[in-house]
DNA sequence: CTATCTAGGGTTATATTGTAACCTTTAGGA
DNA sequence: TCCTAAAGGTTACAATATAACCCTAGATAG
């Protein structure tokens, strides 16, 4: 890991916005923030322990668990339904809720909003919409080349 | 479970459907598919291999998950990816793709159709969406009132 | 009619994902 | 300094899903 790339800056970001609403950026959530972001494509609560055993920062499932939780619920990273597996928030300000497309073949994600058009629709017959999951699966551009 | 109810005709209309398409509706998938259409919410794979082991129907898991997937192949299913758990299709004719609304109170779900628009931005970039996953957690009209 | 093929399902074992419950540590405030 | 609450450690397990292999019945070709 580079010591001060992209990604290890907005952890740091993410550490002053976290500060301000009371809620603490500590080491280990800064490993698995900085994982998330340095990962080309999504990672699993397995694989991401595994790593963090190898290096001697994690000891058990339900800790990372219990850290992929505060950065879901702080909108530092996102969980994708499909996968099973999550990745950091790419947007700024960091969003509970996006629209993610997924590629099959490379595994990236794009991270794009949520047209308020479903929003709209979601909201239809008084309904509340607490949470949206939003995905779509497919090919990327680079790989529909690459696969001919 | 009614014998001449709305759920059964929709399991013999399905029949139709799929043997024109060179697919066979079995015994076990008949029944995998009028317990979704007879339940009022999601059914879980486990949960519903306990009732078809009761009933003498099932014999493990992988039964389970073989039918489940062939069901939701032919469009017949849904698996709502929040919940882990399968729904029957309601749309006529049967689409493989929908936006799903579900109650965390009362676990009812709501089917319609995905918005253009959201297709739209999946398509952009040269994307292709081979499968959309697009869920609304939250609550329904009925349940705000109850929860009053 | 017989041989073969195939779809569907049975069976066993195991992989993967996620949590409950309880204990220990530690940073920071009263 | 003592206390508290948040974070994390630890053990055990629950829930979800699949790999791999086998068997049978019905279709099909010869």
């Amino acid at each position: 890991m580079p010591e001060n790339c992209n990604a290890c800056e907005r952890s740091e970001t993410a550490s002053e916005a976290l500060s301000e609403r009371g809620a603490r950026l500590t080491d280990l959530r800064r490993d698995v923030l900085q994982t998330l972001h340095h990962s080309p494509k999504p990672v699993g609560a397995y694989e991401l322990f595994d790593q963090l055993k190898e290096a001697g920062k994690a000891s058990a499932p339900p800790a990372v668990y219990r850290v992929l939780d505060f950065l879901v619920e702080q909108g530092l990273a996102h969980k994708l339904q499909s996968l099973s597996a999550y990745t950091a928030c790419k947007s700024t300000p960091h969003a509970h809720e996006a629209f993610f497309r997924i590629c099959r073949e490379c595994g990236q994600v794009t991270e794009t909003a949520v047209p308020a058009s479903l929003k709209d629709v979601a909201a239809q017959d008084e309904f509340i919409a607490e949470h949206l999951v939003v995905e779509a699966l497919g090919l990327c551009r680079e790989c529909q080349e690459s696969t001919l």
